[in-house]
DNA sequence: TGCCAAAATGACAACGCTGTCAAATCGCTT
DNA sequence: AAGCGATTTGACAGCGTTGTCATTTTGGCA
């Protein structure tokens, strides 16, 4: 009924360690050998247990995904990812949603880590962005890949354990996008201030307009976080009484905080776009599904953390043989949809 | 370093076996000899092994969670709900989100169960709907609770791994609600026909119109899916060339189906609520977050996921002590927003 | 051909727990 | 106090892999 490695190893005419090297993809195990065991695997559908290999090896045949993250739509596509490669590498993923700024975190997230041995860990924004953290994980000497909020220049000067979101260079497009509209007087409702997302998208928008040569001016700046209230909030204080600062477009933190703009912006009976532009970030489903639909960049979060998990793995077993390079860079690119355009009243 | 079952064995002073029993809450160990043990684990810190423990016992300590569901705040809330109970128990959990219309997807199934030898199964709606898939589970002997569409009397008569929520009470409510707002030409944008939910709902709303003396007419129905799109589709349907039927409210199928509806109505500048009044299902975060916000039924799924896990655990170690009884039924509680008033012009 | 280091393979003992079944203990009853 | 069934505890053998280390095989070179 059931097949175990030992079936295998009687099938191939190999021994049992044999068998494990081969489904381990260990060097140094002979071509025509091998051969010889997958066939055997093949034949008797041989699925490795994996609770045998866990308590048998140095560490288990899980990761982890560590995320502390409001928006569902983005934890689900970075769990998908990871979760592909996870199934074609035959490991299992834990998730681990946190509260980073509660007391115990630090603790149950060790807890985690030991008791599933895990082989490594993903670890999302902002989680990725703690140093006590990295610092923690490094001296437990535990496997990571981080996804970051960087530049490509920062990318290739750093360990290889990042990948990079180019949030500078999406925020350059889109403000340089509005400013051809004829945008000059361009508001920004900027998402949690310790999110390093925020201070990348808060550069790209300044580097536009310096491109452009329009004056900065900090009064256009909101503070905020990363929520639909956050963008409600941020629009109307920005449009407030007449709007004074004669705004045309807004740039939200992301595609919440533009949707909350949206909201805020209909409360005050201001036509989008005609009388204000707004877009988002991140191209998440609802930036489809606010009226009128949201200019926003594309950023494939699904894609993004599978080769994160991708290079998680090749970190994790260094013996593997031909693991493709992978890309530590992703720039997220400009969709343009209705709440974009040139003011007409 | 690392404490096991016989460091706390020997501590305590009994047998390795015994603490075993201890820590899997079995019964028949003496209230002394449990006490004794209970206090080694704390001295030591003791936790037990999850691989070993997969690998020694019947089945693994881990249960599946599966859906296939494109609603992200859904699936998050069902995990997070079903999350707490098993770190609480000292389980994994396995996410397994699949197609439920693919080709392998049986085949996928059963992959993941047998890999893992989970202890159990927590299905969502539509899956948990599918008979061909609990024959199947049937057959395997594996245990699993569903998550169903139903209302309280179906609940008592029916087998004991069955949670319902009584999306027919919550339409009734809604409908009800809107009545007594002065609705008579209440239309319903339907989700997939195929989904309990959707004919349960639509139940709830047919008794309702009856019980105040309203004709039925099934003209005001649109049979859709549960998307943002097929709500526009289904509000640009149900009010095209000057609205016929002369609907003044809208029942969508749940929120995103209502707020497609919103969409729509604004595309074709209609008052909210003014002229139309729009309703979802579910209480999803952005039903806070369409302009005006959506009045809808709350439907806790995280709490309703955490009794799933419970009822599952509860089945899967049936030595175990003490497990309070857990309520099989629940009921979503309509929260008025502003989405829907009376008629004014 | 023979020799040797390097490469490939194998034997076997863990890994830390649970299941089985036998042994010890308990709490009654006589 | 002895006897008995019921309850509680323990000894020990797996569970299916991987790690370690010993052994065999290979291929290059003298």
């Amino acid at each position: 009924m059931k097949v175990t490695i030992n079936d295998v190893a009687k099938l191939a005419g190999v021994s049992m360690k044999t068998v494990s090297r081969v489904i381990n993809k260990e060097p140094s195990v002979r071509k025509k050998t091998y051969d010889q065991v997958m066939l055997a695997v093949k034949e008797l559908n041989y699925q490795p247990n994996i609770a045998a290999r866990n308590l048998a090896g140095t560490s288990s045949f899980a990761i982890g995904l560590v995320y502390d993250n409001p928006n569902a739509y983005y934890v689900i596509d970075m769990q998908n990812g990871v979760l592909s490669r996870c199934r074609d590498e035959g490991y299992e993923l834990v998730i681990h949603p946190c509260e980073s700024n509660s007391e115990n975190m630090a603790e149950e997230f060790v807890t985690m880590i030991k008791r599933s041995r895990l082989a490594g860990l993903v670890l999302t924004p902002p989680l990725s962005e703690q140093q006590s953290i990295i610092d923690m994980l490094d001296e437990l000497g535990i496997h990571y890949v981080r996804l970051l909020s960087g530049r490509a220049q920062e990318a290739k000067n750093s360990a290889n354990n990042c990948i990079f979101v180019d949030d500078y260079a999406a925020a350059y497009e889109i403000t340089e996008h509005l400013i051809q509209l004829g945008h000059k007087k361009i508001a920004f409702v900027l998402g949690d201030e310790e999110h390093k997302s925020t201070t990348e998208r808060l550069a790209g928008y300044r580097d536009a307009l310096k491109a452009h040569d329009i004056k900065q001016d900090d009064t256009l700046l909101y503070h905020g976080t990363y929520s639909f209230e956050s963008g409600v909030k941020g629009a109307k204080a920005l449009l407030a009484d007449g709007n004074p600062n004669q705004i045309t477009a807004i740039l939200g933190g992301n595609d919440e905080v533009a949707a909350g703009a949206l909201f805020a912006a209909r409360l005050m009976n201001i036509e989008i776009p005609g009388q204000l532009s707004i877009s988002g970030f991140e191209d998440s489903p609802f930036s489809r599904q606010t009226w009128p639909k949201l200019t926003t960049a594309h950023q494939a979060n699904n894609i993004i953390s599978e080769h994160a998990a991708r290079l998680l793995f090749s970190k994790t077993r260094g013996h593997r043989k031909n693991d493709k390079e992978v890309s530590h860079v992703f720039t997220p690119s400009m969709v343009v949809r209705e709440s974009t355009g040139r003011i007409t009243q």
